[in-house]
DNA sequence: TCTGGGGTCCTAGGACCC
DNA sequence: TCTGGGGTCCTAGGACCC
């Protein structure tokens, strides 16, 4: 798409802040203030106190494989980020409060803030539990302001709703409307337009970009491309030469702040998935009823999600994950597509053949592919039978 | 101090067919 | 007897995102 072209949409990033964190707050008011980090699981409920009041969890007593799926910002103020090891945030931050995630009321929140953003009628692209694309473009009021009025609207209808706080971003983009949405956080509002690339893109970090991501941003570093003002002052056949076609074109057109995909509001899945951590390694041979146990039950969980969902698969594919950390995963195409949890289990268990099964495991996947809409109404069952190591 | 769970997209080699 | 090019599907791995 043109410059011209571009500068034609306004795009809206809509980002919930710190939201399970910010959602448990408001179930527990009194936390307000202090350092808090959503993860791990359940047994870190808080308990009710005889005289009222509530016994929470610290992060110093954590002990097990979980990760921090939010932090608030008191947290994040320690060196606590979303993605760590909880067992060194707790060294970071031994005082915050661990909260185990409760996701269907991060979902029940989710909905109430996207049908509130629907009473505008813009269209809007699902980016997950917690964040938006809204197309802005045929908005009134936009061309006045930048569309200001109406973020300022958009944000007080996600408030009037859930009690939360958002930030927006508004750009000729999604690339630069999602940067511009981080850049006032919490309850931020931020329009960036084409001309503001030079004085405030530029001089951010590579990471800011949307697709680079840890290891991109390390490659970059050694070639002494830092900023985005660098990346975009980078030799483009230099970036071909060492990113590849596609991704070096595409590192060169996001520094410039270039991004022609469109908003899109319907998608269906390519996949549906379970997985598991154990809480100590297992042994293929040593453990091997407890990992069948496991591995049928993921089969079933999977199945139950296409049910629910009115999906068949084709591909049966697993995960394992070795206690070094390193991940195989194999998969097999079926004559016909399924959702039964019994066809699963045998297709996964001919993967589970192929792969080495001498370290020790830490997790264990299974995950369907190639979906067709439409449940089990056509017989379609496999009836081969075999058998495999965990039966 | 080790690293969750649910996804998407891309690359690349080999099989197979025309 | 030596050697094509294109297209599609399958499989494995990896980067990245929320």
């Amino acid at each position: 798409m043109s410059d011209a072209a571009e500068g034609a949409r306004r795009i809206a990033h809509l980002d919930m802040d710190a939201f399970y964190a910010s959602v448990e707050l408001l179930r527990y008011p009194e936390l307000r203030g202090e350092p808090l980090v959503v993860g791990g699981g359940s047994r870190w409920q808080p308990v009710q106190r005889e005289g009222g009041g509530w016994r929470f969890a610290r992060l110093r007593e954590y002990a097990g494989r979980g990760v921090a799926t939010t932090a608030t910002y008191e947290a994040r103020d320690y060196g606590v980020r979303s993605g760590m090891a909880l067992s060194r945030a707790a060294v970071r931050c031994p005082d915050a409060v661990l909260l185990p995630a409760d996701f269907d009321e991060y979902r029940r929140l989710s909905r109430a803030f996207k049908a509130a953003v629907a009473t505008f009628g813009c269209p809007v692209e699902d980016r997950g539990i917690d964040e938006i694309y809204i197309d802005i473009t045929a908005a009134a009021g936009v061309d006045a302001d930048g569309g200001r009025a109406l973020a300022g609207r958009l944000k007080a209808a996600v408030r009037e709703a859930t009690a939360l706080s958002c930030s927006i971003g508004i750009a000729p983009n999604k690339l630069l409307a999602k940067l511009a949405s981080e850049l006032d956080k919490p309850d931020g509002l931020t329009v960036l337009e084409a001309q503001d690339m030079a004085a405030r893109v530029w001089p951010l970090p590579v990471s800011r970009i949307n697709g680079i991501g840890p290891r991109a941003a390390r490659k970059l570093d050694s070639l002494g491309i830092r900023s985005i003002g660098e990346l975009a002052q980078a030799d483009h056949h230099f970036l071909l030469e060492r990113f590849g076609r596609r991704y070096g074109r595409w590192l060169h057109e996001a520094a410039h702040g270039r991004d022609a995909r469109p908003i899109v509001t319907e998608r269906e899945p390519k996949s549906i998935s379970r997985e598991t951590t154990f809480e100590r390694d297992l042994h293929a041979r040593r453990d091997r009823d407890t990992l069948s146990g496991i591995f049928t039950r993921l089969c079933e969980r999977v199945a139950g999600e296409l049910q629910r969902k009115g999906y068949r698969g084709r591909t049966v594919g697993i995960k394992l994950r070795y206690d070094d950390f390193t991940t195989v995963t194999r998969d097999h195409s079926l004559e016909h597509a399924t959702d039964d949890a019994k066809v699963l289990r045998r297709a996964a268990g001919e993967c589970l053949k192929r792969v080495p099964l001498e370290r020790r495991l830490r997790l264990l996947g299974v995950r369907v592919g190639a979906l067709v809409r439409g449940g089990d109404t056509e017989s379609m069952r496999e009836e081969e039978r075999g058998s495999d190591l965990f039966d």
